[in-house]
DNA sequence: GGCTCTAGCGGACTACAGTCCGTCTTATGA
DNA sequence: TCATAAGACGGACTGTAGTCCGCTAGAGCC
């Protein structure tokens, strides 16, 4: 479990908030640390739906209300679990080597992003159905799809301007929705096949 | 209240299913008749998540159980309810005049859809959240969501047959969620360019 | 080391979804 | 009209998410 979840990574659920961010006590660090490495452990063992959160205080050996001041819901520490894998493709898409990083064509770039989220995706479905519909619009208020959000409506202002980016951007990501991968891997769709048929969509869309 | 919603209205939830189709017995009429008009009404009066399923089994003088034996959950009574809106488009797709009804080329009748679920989706975002998200994967269970899926899925085929038409039928839904579509009205998204944007990109997508 | 005050703690409490099963109602057919 | 069984009824019960608030412990200051 790496320690990089701090307090920022929480509020990074939340829009924006100004203040002064006071350094974290040690035995907030503790429990914070304590309740993740519980969840991750219970989550593995028996499946992410059928662990309480209740069973997770207990394992971590603390108050249920500690994890929930700490994480909010269930969602938050779904995403705290999740922050850590998504944080390198954030970085990939920053700073790595075209076509997921800077370089490559635009529509290139946007198909390299979908195709690695929809790995990503796969790998932790569970954990992304969690993030998104354990309450209402969790899945808008998250700051990482926000800024896979700005990611695509940049790209896809330079791939074909005449598109409103900004909302073809959010319709983009629509498809990685957990619940509709979920259903679709059920349905007997093979990942590849759903990676292929994005990338088609992709291109049919942006390229002029 | 209609009084279409029959037993086959909620066995259309699940996937196709065979055997006797037993006459509804009067007090279970009654019954569902009963708890639907109590669930619009409470709805109405006070939104639909401020309204527990207790407090319409109380308003319909009926058990708990009643309610739910009938309906399933949450997301069940909620489907009830859109029934009646449901069936006016699916009326008009499968015999009504082109462009949403037959005889119009494929995307004017792709773009006609969409606009008009749109419409119909604002009309009720928040019986459409219930009936998708009360239960894990519900909107892709929902014997309507197939119903469309169908439809886009031909209409993909003869607009564009290079495209995987199923797959692509799925994408073309997914950004018609009612969460999303709720998160994109709050950000402040007018209905209009909802419309726009969607048309845009389903003719980018489909005209070759 | 001791004081103070703020942030954090934790478990009892509430509210709600969904289940279960003993009891009662309706449809049928003799 | 009555007997019977299929099926509906309903409310007590369970499990879980999320809240609340009196209590505790850590951090900074003297």
């Amino acid at each position: 479990m790496s320690d990089s979840n701090g307090p920022q990574s929480v509020s990074q659920r939340e829009l924006p908030v100004v203040g002064t961010p006071r350094p974290e006590r040690a035995d907030a660090r503790r429990n914070r640390l304590r309740v993740l490495e519980a969840a991750d452990r219970l989550f593995t063992e028996y499946g992410v739906k059928n662990v309480s959160l209740d069973a997770i205080a207990a394992e971590a050996g603390v108050g249920k209300g500690t994890v929930f001041r700490r994480f909010g819901d269930r969602a938050g520490l779904a995403v705290a679990l999740l922050d850590e894998r998504e944080q390198e493709l954030q970085a990939k898409i920053l700073t790595g080597p075209p076509p997921l990083g800077p370089g490559a064509p635009a529509v290139d770039r946007v198909v390299a992003f979908l195709t690695a989220y929809l790995d990503l995706l796969d790998r932790h479905v569970e954990l992304f159905m969690d993030s998104e519909n354990a309450s209402d619009g969790a899945r808008y208020r998250i700051g990482s799809y926000n800024l896979w959000h700005r990611h695509l409506a940049h790209l896809v202002e330079q791939a074909r301007p005449t598109l409103d980016a900004d909302h073809t951007a959010h319709v983009l990501l629509a498809p990685l929705a957990a619940d509709l991968h979920q259903s679709l891997r059920n349905r007997g769709f093979a990942l590849d096949r759903l990676k292929t048929g994005t990338e088609a969509i992709a291109r049919a869309l942006l390229t002029t």
